[in-house]
DNA sequence: CAAATTACCGAAAGCGCTTTCGGGAAGAGG
DNA sequence: CCTCTTCCCGAAAGCGCTTTCGGTAATTTG
């Protein structure tokens, strides 16, 4: 491969004016320029990204925390799609995505501390527990920050409409005549699941629907089993609720699992929503209907915002709210009678 | 934070008994080590990872480079699997993962050449496609690398048994009674689709069962869509099969849609079993049968070769294969009479 | 044609760290 | 008391690159 030296060796010039050659400066002549350029291409030579780093302080790469709160890291779908979305929006610009171990050698630091240490150029956190103490760190440094699914007025953030989403599916479940409308919801502690509380509280009061006692139960954090725990309370009840909004796909996919042991159907008997749209749920049966998050969009709100940031080297505090939209299949009806 | 000079003013000692003293040499004093140390955590040190990398010639970075192939990257809930498991296993040795783009601001380069640029200590590739140039040039460098799901004889690779995979499955529908079992591969440029193919017929041929015309169809990539495509074309046929093996789990969710919307029963009237047990399967009507892979053991494998080259500092070439097993469920039933 | 620009190029310092090598001080051995 | 080790420490070179600042040579201007 070689270095700089090698090819100003070669090409008879000093590193100075190699260097000027192969990053565009204007005060070489074409002629030289060529022959540089020429003599690079010959010899493979690529620049060290170490010491161009080192010299210019960018390291063009940007450092992406998972929230590790459910052992699920890349794996959940819809947080892998929201960075995938990032991944292609930032790769346009020239970053690199470093995702980086909590530990360095013997000695094990915090992410702040080993996004410090790579001098990474920004940084994205798909997280969505706001107690970590990680997340909170590095919210309060100043490197450039862009925070998805959680809200927060000391940094840009990007997240969906949840307001809106929970009103569009309630809504739409009352369109179809039900009155007795439960929520399954994810935990207060997380932002997504206590604004999707908030939003179900908010239209039911619009539409006068009462919330029953037992209506409103909290699943936790978003898994299959504990929607099918919560599905189960709600089916002890007296009062049954005749459609259920589902605070997360995955939660949904229990909570029809629960319904379904009961000898009860989706739709007929009880009216399913969720929320997300994960891929899977087109394949399960009854085919669920759902508020679409746009990951697509979202990975890219938030690429443009710490991207800004970068540029301007400055932090900067920008809310961006997504829109959600209602997917119809086939797990809400009509109520009976 | 500071550098290592300013921690040299601060403690009165030269920056290369710091130095020494933060790496541990055994030729500083314990108190002076203390001192230092003590400083360091004061001032909230951390050493330049660029720095380091310049001139220790060892980034502790791995490059990761995904085949972009169906457009799916990390988004393939077979390959995040992977991925995550080696993610984990490489961080517990100190090692990030950086995922390169193929820009280097303006002119786009290799993924080689990229991560020659960035000086990764390894490369680990996820990809399915042996013709794709970029993996080529990669597996022909000298860069330590291991490569998932893939064979090759010029460098570290592990993948699954496919060819037991398949084997178990024949064998399977064989014991409910099958005898007119099909098989719906992936497309034989990729390493597990051939395999998987040769396994089919190696187990029809030990079992003396005829693969008789037809029953043989590939359905390309691994998708839905294909999957449901290349299961119409095995119910037009007039000798139907019973039972039919498919090369992978979301081929299969199509293969069961198909056969539904023929109005057919599975597992009564057709068998279907799979291949991945991703998880979705576990969700969906009838609960998909599989082949399972594990991507935990799969990616633990890798990490181990890849470690294995770096610490070593010199290309080695094993081959892993790691063993899958069949996942009872309810997509296949005993041949009917 | 002399003076003032302009166009090109290079010396050198600096980015933050590691590592070799040598040297002084202190302790061990005779 | 002198020599030989052992223990600590630091000067300096080097990793590969960028960028400031001057300095020629070539070109333009009046």
């Amino acid at each position: 491969m070689g270095t700089i030296y090698d090819l100003a060796k070669k090409t008879g010039f000093s590193i100075t004016t190699v260097s000027k050659a192969l990053n565009n400066y204007k005060d070489v002549s074409d002629k030289t320029r060529a022959k540089i350029l020429q003599a690079a291409a010959e010899m493979d030579y690529l620049p060290n990204a170490h010491a161009q780093s080192l010299s210019t302080k960018k390291s063009w790469a940007i450092g992406v925390m998972f929230s590790e709160a459910n052992e699920v890291g890349m794996k959940h779908p819809f947080f892998n799609g929201i960075i995938e979305s990032f991944r292609h929006a930032t790769e346009e610009q020239g970053y690199d995505l470093i995702f980086a171990s909590r530990n360095l050698r013997n000695r094990d630091m915090s992410y702040l501390e080993h996004f410090k240490h790579r001098a990474v150029d920004g940084i994205v956190v798909i997280c969505s527990d706001r107690m970590d103490e990680q997340v909170q760190e590095l919210m309060r440094s100043d490197i450039p920050i862009v925070v998805v699914d959680m809200d927060s007025a000391n940094c840009s953030v990007v997240y969906s409409d949840n307001i809106e989403g929970a009103r569009l599916a309630v809504n739409y479940l009352h369109e179809l005549g039900h009155r007795k409308i439960a929520h399954i919801a994810g935990d207060e502690t997380i932002d997504a699941g206590a604004a999707r509380i908030k939003g179900y509280e908010l239209a039911m009061q619009e539409l006068n629907l009462p919330i029953r006692p037992g209506y409103l139960v909290n699943a936790g954090f978003f898994s299959v089993e504990e929607g099918k725990q919560a599905m189960e309370r709600l089916l002890e009840l007296d009062d049954r609720p005749t459609a259920v909004f589902v605070a997360g796909d995955q939660m949904a996919i229990g909570v029809i699992e629960a319904i379904h042991e009961h000898g009860l159907h989706v739709p007929n008997d009880i009216s399913v929503i969720g929320y997300d749209d994960i891929e899977m749920i087109q394949y399960i049966t009854p085919k669920l209907t759902t508020i679409r998050q746009d990951t697509d969009e979202i990975g890219e709100a938030a690429a443009e915002l710490l991207l800004e940031q970068m540029t301007a080297k400055e932090r900067l505090t920008e809310r961006r709210i997504i829109p959600v939209r209602l997917v119809e299949r086939a797990s809400c009806a009509p109520v009976k009678q």
